[in-house]
DNA sequence: CATAAATTTGACTCTTGAGTCAAATTTATT
DNA sequence: AATAAATTTGACTCAAGAGTCAAATTTATG
């Protein structure tokens, strides 16, 4: 153990992290004061930066938006690819629902509504991305009907109710506020449990 | 039954009945498009009018997304009006929910998340005035706590869930869909209710 | 510490859409 | 039909914020 400790400092990793910096930056000030309303200028300050410089990593503003919607669909990629054994769909749903959750007030990483604010080659893809989500949830659903642990009732419906309370989480959500990420996981995910649950 | 049957061209009810078209007509826009992206002219185009006929009607933009906001909270209001004898609080609750459900699927008012693109003068108005409906709805659970109707929990997290979903309601409700507007409110009334229930 | 590449900046330009206004047109009433 | 008020419009101005760029500054490495 000598060297190899301080990184070689690898360049483009440098570069892809800050410019990592600027996009999560970027997506809390659009969560917070929405896309139109934060300036890149104003983003740029968040970082101690200048606008200008902002654009040394990316290329416009609509291509954070994009990318903050990707990240966000990630982390929820990442989520869904959790395996379980032997639990009902409805256990399985739970714990996604607990993961979304935390994953939401505790990585800085926000679920952005706004995807009108896209250009015409970008929103098809983002679209496309949320819709591949909402299906996997979807057909979770459709499995716990089948096993028994969810009751009947239009699938579709069940998922847009308790995803419209995660999205709405975003609007409201303050982590400097007295309730604990956490809390509200456990409490979000009992609530859509006992919402469709048999 | 001779005159007064086609009213004697009242002024300023004729002015104040296209002033509220422009508001519908611009919040149906907002709703769609986001409040940035649906510029004036756009929404004039849609009734048939011209930039600056709208402004004849209204001051500027940002005081129709002012008055979207409050046509909004105003139909809610009406809505919490609503007089019950012998019910639960969940009963009456789940009543209230189904009336919103209807509301925002029938009536072509939405509720507006941009409250951030309001200038500081109705921004807390707009607030102040949300926050009185959420009041009430959360005293409505707490008495539903105390009436044994609804389970234990924090109330302020019961609603904000169950009005996530409202919100998220008007991003995806396509009025020409395949799913009936009553068909959604019956649905959600029951995945709201079966969530908070004891 | 010299230097070449990487990073940052000040000072621009350009576009878009809000808002204005004098003039034109429409409408209810006599 | 005449007319005065109400309504609408075309053709503007103006501001704000996105995006650019040559020059200045910082940084890792020999």
């Amino acid at each position: 153990m000598e060297a190899a400790l301080k990184e070689p400092f690898n360049r483009e990793k440098q570069f892809a992290s800050k410019r990592q910096a600027v996009i999560l930056a970027a997506g809390q000030a659009f969560r917070r004061r929405g896309y139109h309303n934060a300036s890149m200028t104003e983003i740029a300050k968040t970082l101690g930066l200048t606008k200008a410089a902002l654009y040394y990593y990316v290329s416009n503003k609509e291509e954070v938006l994009y990318e903050c919607h990707l990240m966000a669909y990630d982390a929820m990629d990442e989520i869904l690819k959790t395996k379980f054994e032997d639990v009902s769909a409805l256990d399985k749903l739970e714990a996604l629902y607990i993961d979304f959750v935390n994953m939401l007030t505790a990585s800085g990483v926000s679920i952005l509504t706004d995807v009108n604010s896209l250009g015409a080659e970008s929103k098809p893809d983002v679209l496309a991305r949320r819709a591949k989500i909402e299906r996997k949830i979807i057909r979770l659903v459709k499995e716990g009907q089948k096993d028994g642990s969810i009751r009947a009732g239009d699938a579709r419906l069940h998922v847009f109710f308790f995803m419209g309370a995660l999205n709405w989480l975003n609007a409201w959500y303050d982590a400097s506020g007295r309730l604990k990420g956490q809390d509200i996981a456990a409490h979000f995910a009992l609530q859509m449990r006992t919402g469709i649950a048999s």
